[in-house]
DNA sequence: TTGCTTTTACGAAGAGCTTCGTATATAATT
DNA sequence: AATTATATACGAAGCTCTTCGTAAAAGCAA
């Protein structure tokens, strides 16, 4: 099977993507090394997700020498974004101000997180002004 | 098949909690049109959908009458937040603030809801200068 | 060289979700 | 009463995702 446009992630895809967006290029050895930090999965279903992968475009893979190299295809901004975009949508029916109450009070931020996000909301009024 | 205790809703669930909390207890009917407002989907499948939602304990029916009314038996903001927690898990790898400052940048808020933002956002300030 | 380790490739099972066809019962219509 | 419409119940197919067993190839060690 092969993909015109890449799909979003599943849960495990990004779980791997992580691991990928954090080391840079890696050896399924390696990621699944770095799974196996959090919870038990076994080498050749590491193996699999990451082919798959490949195969929809989500990451790359180096098959110069035996122990393949893939790197991610898809960069973490992005990738947020699109899952936010649909996140919002289906859980908040589209209102992503509803989801930032949600989040600022259930998680706890410190001082300076929330210091930025006021900035970045300040930021955002001047430039409505500016309209 | 039953559940102890009360599993997430899937995307199709909670289209159909959507109308629920929207409109109130419904017969299948009711909540089938409404979906059908959005895109095609067959009335045994809401049916269905909703069957099992009351095994899964998502909904409540009344089967006094004929026709079986359902109610949502959680609430949107329980739900939202248990599936925002998961959420920001998975895709924010736990960073609140990356997702509520991706959120407020690529969704357009009026100047209202980034007041009441900013409103919230001292309001927690404040509460932790008490501490 | 012979055997052990590591790696990829392939296929398939099992689970959950969505979808709908068919059967059956009840109500409404003519 | 006979027909038509509406409702629930049941089962199963198709899809995706996750998981892993097994086989084959390539490299390493005794």
């Amino acid at each position: 099977m092969s993909y015109t446009n890449i799909p979003k992630p599943t849960e495990s895809e990004l779980e791997i993507l992580h691991v990928l967006w954090e080391h840079g290029p890696s050896s399924v050895r390696f990621v699944n090394d770095k799974l196996n930090e959090e919870r038990e999965i076994g080498y050749t279903t590491t193996l699999k997700l990451m082919q798959i992968m490949a195969d929809k475009g989500l990451a790359l893979r180096n098959t110069e020498s035996r122990t393949h190299i893939y790197k991610a295809a898809v960069s973490e901004a992005d990738t947020q974004k699109r899952l936010l975009q649909k996140f919002v949508d289906t859980a908040f029916r589209g209102s992503a101000v509803k989801l930032v109450m949600q989040a600022l009070g259930n998680h706890q931020a410190s001082p300076k997180e929330l210091d930025e996000i006021k900035a970045l909301i300040e930021k955002m009024e001047s430039e409505d002004d500016d309209q």
